[in-house]
DNA sequence: CTGAATGCAAACAATTTGCATTCAT
DNA sequence: ATGAATGCAAATTGTTTGCATTCAG
């Protein structure tokens, strides 16, 4: 048994219903692999079957998400990001610049992670976090701004 | 000379017009003190003059922050919020279950960039960056979810 | 069968834009 | 007087919602 069926069978386990709609969108987040907007998702389905509506694939993607089937990652800018969850916590760094998504490790953030529940009694919620600035390349270039 | 006059000055001289909106934005900006909305800057001054228009706060909150006479934050959720820039780097902790937002030191967040910079060559800019989680008080009463 | 899930269209929130008019310089 | 800035209305983007219909269990 695959990750795609037993995830499906959790589903159906927590009530939730298997439709083809489910299954196709499920197909799309594991063939892709990376980060991707509900709109993507939409986008590549509705080509091969047009039938397929947009909210459905919103109500969806929300409804993964909180079965921890997929993780959220607001970029700042543009649509909400959604990936496979892995069980490992990554994080992205955003090239504002360039657009270019490179993921970084959780063990950068425990330093932070640990200040802040220490000085500040706050616990961070920081799975899947965006951090944005420059990447490697682009500062090479001419700064232009 | 008080930060206001100082601040239209250095516009004025950067070739910008200092229109009666942009004082009165400037104004409600200096009054508030915290991050606040584009919609609400625009509903104090609109209460008073109801003439002046929402397009226009936007496009000044804009200018400003171009200007780097007010930071951006976007919250995760719902509007952008702006706020007066005071040269002191800070960050806000953003509890998910009251809305509370408090800020926390820079300082913290320095390993990080540290780490971000040594192993990925990434320049973060890290400047009033936004964090989400449960605060000290939300902790101690009962996990909803 | 029965209610959960879908499709559709319309609503929504936050923001942006085109363009004629106004006004700071 | 001249172009930057405004007001207005309409467009845009990303997402959500109400409701009748469909279909997985």
């Amino acid at each position: 048994m695959n990750d795609q069926s037993e995830i499906l069978e959790n589903l159906r386990r927590n009530g939730y219903r298997v439709t083809p709609q489910r299954v196709m969108i499920l197909a799309v987040m594991n063939k892709h692999g990376g980060h991707i907007s509900a709109e993507e998702v939409y986008q590549q389905i509705h080509a091969v079957h047009p039938y397929v509506n947009r909210a459905t694939v919103y109500r969806t993607l929300e409804m993964l998400s909180r079965e921890g089937v997929v993780t959220v990652t607001d970029l700042g800018k543009g649509p909400v990001h959604y990936e496979m969850h892995t069980g490992e916590p990554h994080h992205h760094l955003v090239c504002q610049q360039c657009g270019q998504i490179e993921e970084f490790d959780h063990a950068l953030l425990e330093p932070l992670q640990k200040s802040l529940e220490r000085k500040y009694k706050f616990q961070p919620r920081l799975e899947h976090m965006a951090i944005f600035g420059r990447c490697s390349k682009c500062q090479v270039k001419k700064t232009k701004a």
